[in-house]
RNA sequence: GCCGAGGUAGUGUAGCAUGGCAGCACAGGGGACUGUGGAUCCCCUAGCCCGGGUUCAAAUCCCGGCCCCGGCCCCA
């Protein structure tokens, strides 16, 4: 016996009759945004991942190395693959691009409730454009989707990288310490004045980037951010007003696109430092353990690193599993159509080849199932019964011409009818 | 990398403490009820995660590994 590798999984008809359904219904609703389909390679130069997430996440990476000594991995995120093609193949196109994918991931990391080792991500990147009606339409599309699929208990959470990156950069807090600070703000326990930084950093991050991280708002109330952050920098306000004014266009524009329950909150830093302005989240309340996060996504300059030219994008990623798994908690998973509506069986073995020009002829308008076991009716019925068919078709002995006997299983009524009727009658 | 709980037919389980013929239910295949389902009855298929150790004897005790579930770290 073969099992699967670690954190792999099988997927079973039902299960992916209803991965399927929710997928298109993503599709759909990224097509209706004006986003169009790319698909990148599995695999990706390590240089690639390496350039967007730094060396260490070789210690998650499927990477391998090719029969010509290429350094290569299985790609653990779709986003720097679809700059990169962005990069290579779109950047002389009018802007914005916008580009989505559904496509299959790899992470050597220890399994979870919702993490896997092979998952599925969706997701969009808007290239071209950090504007505020963009960022606006990015998150009010990520909404779109989950209210398109019927997810209910979600939380969405707004905060904003570009203020911290104001701040930092006026007092000349250097990129490694930014990063430090941003990565142990939403840590419990942490004594800033503990870690390896310098000392001015660590007074920055007690007076001006704790408290702002403290901050949260809902939408409704977004208009307090603005004394809130005033109180915080006093004099300094100055310096992160521009970056404001554009985080409140944004946050008007949002409610403008009809998102109304969401939360703002600025500890939401999403460590990466190539996120620049806006980021967010969407989180599932109930169905989920620890890993709870069905999206994330913001503005970020990745086009630079995959070497095109400082061009801000914006986009999100869902982490469709997850998304599974919440709508499975909730059940609001779609109903499965995949069982065929009519199995067709013969009366007797003598009726096997009419039975197999029946059903030939029908599959051209309807889902057929031939008995294929040689069951004996009785058996057959049982199966259909077992199966949850819907109709039977009996090709029986007794018929004349055309005529076969179609069996209703739920209410077991039956009668006899030309079988060119079928399709109609169970339509 | 770390912590905890687990692993017995396809599925769900009993048995494990106190070692002694691996059982039950459902599912699956066949059959009876002489060719129309869900009922009943009979038969069959099918299992102790893997490898060592202890023992006359291991599903059971010990060690190691693998896998799985939850959590920590991490989370692009």
């Amino acid at each position: 016996m073969f099992k699967r590798p670690r954190g792999t999984r099988d997927l079973l008809p039902k299960e992916m009759a209803a991965r399927r359904a929710v997928e298109s219904v993503l599709r759909e609703t990224f097509e209706r945004y004006g986003y169009g389909e790319v698909q990148t390679p599995t695999f990706e130069h390590l240089e690639l991942i390496t350039a967007k997430s730094g060396d260490e996440i070789t210690d998650h990476l499927y990477d391998f190395v090719d029969k010509s000594n290429r350094k290569l991995t299985l790609r653990p995120e779709l986003s720097a693959p679809t700059i990169r093609l962005y990069v290579n193949e779109l950047r002389n196109r009018p802007k914005p691009r916008k580009l989505y994918y559904f496509e299959n991931c790899f992470r050597y990391e220890r399994t979870q409730k919702g993490r896997y080792r092979e998952f599925w991500q969706a997701g969009v990147e808007l290239v071209g454009s950090a504007r505020p009606e963009a960022e606006a339409e990015v998150v009010a599309l990520a909404a779109a989707c989950l209210e398109n699929i019927g997810l209910k208990n979600y939380g969405l959470t707004i905060g904003n990288r570009g203020i911290f990156r104001a701040v930092f950069n006026h007092y000349n807090i250097a990129e490694d310490a930014q990063n430090l600070i941003l990565s142990q703000l939403d840590k419990k326990d942490v004594q800033f004045a503990d870690l390896d930084m310098p000392k001015d950093a660590k007074n920055i991050t007690v007076s001006i980037i704790k408290p702002i991280a403290m901050i949260k708002e809902s939408l409704a109330n977004r208009k307090n951010i603005r004394s809130r952050l005033q109180t915080i920098l006093k004099d300094d306000f100055k310096i992160i007003e521009s970056e404001l004014r554009d985080f409140e266009e944004f946050l008007d524009l949002l409610e403008g696109f009809g998102a109304t329950d969401c939360e703002i909150d600025f500890l939401i830093a999403r460590g990466l430092d190539y996120y620049t302005g806006m980021v967010f989240e969407i989180f599932a309340k109930e169905g989920l353990g620890a890993q709870n996060q069905i999206l994330g996504g913001g503005t970020f300059s990745l086009v630079k690193l995959m070497g095109g030219g400082d061009v801000p994008s914006c986009g999100f990623g869902f982490g469709f599993d997850r998304l599974m798994l919440a709508l499975e908690s909730q059940g609001a998973l779609p109903a499965s159509a995949a069982a065929p509506r009519v199995f067709v069986v013969p009366e007797t073995r003598k009726m096997l080849n009419r039975a197999i020009e029946i059903v030939s002829d029908l599959r051209k308008e309807v889902s057929c199932e031939l008995e294929l076991m040689g069951r004996k009716l009785g058996k057959a019925l049982s199966y259909a019964n077992t199966e949850e068919i819907a109709y039977v078709l009996i090709v029986s002995e007794d018929s004349e011409g055309d005529e076969v006997i179609l069996k209703d299983m739920r209410s077991g009524a039956q009668k006899t009818i030309d079988y060119r009727e079928v399709p109609d009658e169970v339509g």
